[in-house]
DNA sequence: CGCATCGACTTGCAAAGTGCAAGTGGTAGC
DNA sequence: GCTACCACTTGCACTTTGCAAGTCGATGCG
């Protein structure tokens, strides 16, 4: 039990905020193989490519789940395994996500799909839309927490 | 010198090249500081509230020039201080901060002024526009390095 | 000038965090 | 029952952080 969620923060910044909770080299990368890429297993973020080494990668995912990112659940068919999904306040992250993108594939030399980027650039609105669409779909037997979420967008 | 810009990247992905750059707890609140709050020297991001220690700070000023986000000159009226700046590619990551801040604001008690975040997520374009204006003002001898930045916006 | 100050960093450590390799402890499959 | 799998732990060397103090080239002022 490495680091238990913050009891004081070091400031009430937005930005200093979420990079407490998100600032560090791997946690979004989790964050994105959720999002973008499908994975939801331990090895499958192990082995995804950047080489998170398995103890960082257990406390990625226990700070993410702490933090109400990521929820985890036991396959119901294969009880070894266990599932990792994103919550609703995780899901919200992909417009950080897509800027993120857009920012890198503008002034780094980047892998990114042309056409993908080109979608979130052009069509910002509908990538979003679509993707929250994949992660409702993949919603399983999705326990009906809608807790928090103070003002949902109006106002 | 710690840590020296990587020769060769963990990957080409750009959500791990911009962690590669800006993952960690203190960069971004640099870039908050020169891009919401007008900062501009060393001693004022030492005691922006955070607490950043002064060799990190000094060593994530280096990374972020050496990775084309800040600018730093002396200060020609007082040759003691150095002023840092965003640069282009800097004030890019305007959208990325907004965004961040957004989701925290929703998901997170933060003390961010209710009318900013209104303003930003409801008039997002024009809140953009005037930070980039903002930046834009404070060029000083602004030398004309306009580089890189492959495609400006059209296609 | 001479000297206290200022501003931007270094330096020296102890403490905390990371990467790597090798376990551990419940399932599962046979 | 035995081996394999999967999700983590554990040990340990190495690196990075945080904190306090020091360096060094400007100012400011008497």
């Amino acid at each position: 039990m490495p680091r238990r969620a913050p009891r004081s923060r070091r400031s009430d910044c937005p930005i200093s905020i979420t990079l407490e909770l998100l600032g560090d080299e791997w946690s979004l990368l989790v964050v994105r193989d959720l999002m973008f890429k499908g994975l939801r297993t331990f090895q499958e973020f192990a082995n995804s490519g950047e080489g998170i080494a398995s103890n960082v990668l257990a406390e990625r995912l226990a700070r993410l789940e702490a933090g109400g990112i990521v929820s985890r659940e036991r396959d119901a068919e294969d009880r070894r395994r266990v599932l990792y999904r994103l919550t609703e306040k995780g899901i919200d992250l992909a417009p950080v996500m897509v800027e993120i993108v857009l920012w890198a594939a503008r002034h780094e030399r980047t892998g990114a799909p042309e056409a993908t980027v080109a979608a979130m650039r052009h069509h910002r609105e509908g990538f979003l839309a679509e993707i929250r669409q994949r992660w409702e779909a993949t919603a399983g037997a999705q326990s009906p927490d809608s807790p928090l979420r103070p003002s949902p967008e109006s106002s």
